[in-house]
DNA sequence: ATAGTGGGTTTCATTTTGGAACTTGTCAAA
DNA sequence: TTTGACAAGTTCCAAAATGAAACCCACTAT
């Protein structure tokens, strides 16, 4: 299977991969969060060739995560801001980091604190479940083919009962 | 910058992409959360070469995020097994999910349903916050650069307000 | 008139990828 | 006893993606 046919499988991670999945392509997400918006200001942060940034943020307008909004006339110039889907991505960038912070970071800790507006302190990102609002880890999830993708789902799941 | 300087990066997002951001790292890992274990089921199920399959397996246990087994000697034949550092990768992959599930997916709906085997319910994760355990959305988070990465961290975090 | 800024595009060498065939050790069937 | 199958790779080569640098265009400021 070639890279491109990804976003055809029936799997929301394949799909999700087939947008977001590409090289740099996360880097320039984090960065939206933070609040960069220009071409030259991802550019200089990241580090990537323009060639491949006006790449990737055309296929992110593509797929509408993020939109050019015009911030002057004569000349034109334009900048990029997440849409709803794109700030819908918000978990995807928080694990991420997360993650890094826990597991890749050295003795000075993570790079950059995450304080809770609403209550004031430090936090880390949590998952729970959205039914009972318990913690959930990788043992605590049954995942069952839905019934409307027939045979195909019977494989997406084929395997062991996963993470013995 | 080159893609395999990314790991050197003081961010933790750099760093964890340097480990899981390759094409086809993360569809691996999903499998791997769903129970996959040998080298020809992860080819079967996902559709790369050998070739790159044999790459990707071999960084992501230098990383140690996966662990060689033996399941049987003569001759020895080894599974791939995540480890802690592995099963600490859940927050992720249950996130990309959930986003195609809600962005990406056609009529049909998700292909996979998530089950909660502590409550039962069907569920969707949901992040929140570990001190407060609200739910915690793109705009009630705010990024303070670690004091530890002085000068450094400034530049993290320069941009405006965020996710006007 | 000259230089600078913002947002790109073009060109071309270097890497990465995709596809297919080949390897190694072992067992089982014809 | 040769043949085939299985599991887990490796090797070879052509095609595609990436990285570095230069170029372009519409303006503005000096």
């Amino acid at each position: 299977m070639r890279w491109e046919e990804l976003g055809d499988q029936p799997c929301s991670m394949s799909r999700t991969l087939a947008v977001v999945g590409d090289r740099w392509t996360l880097l320039i997400l984090r960065d939206c969060f933070l609040g960069v918006r220009r071409f030259d200001a991802f550019e200089r942060r990241i580090g990537l060739t323009r060639h491949l940034l006006a790449d990737r943020l055309k296929k992110l307008v593509e797929h509408e995560v993020l939109v050019k909004v015009p911030y002057q006339q004569k000349p034109l110039r334009e900048e990029y801001r997440l849409t709803d889907k794109g700030l819908a991505l918000h978990p995807v960038i928080l694990s991420l980091v997360s993650w890094g912070d826990t597991w890749m970071a050295d003795e000075r800790g993570a790079p950059i604190e995450h304080y809770h507006k609403g209550c004031g302190q430090r936090m880390k990102p949590v998952m729970v479940c959205s039914e009972c609002a318990e913690p959930v880890g990788a043992r605590d999830i049954e995942a069952r083919p839905a019934a409307a993708f027939g045979e195909d789902a019977q494989r997406l799941v084929a395997g062991s009962p996963a993470t013995d």
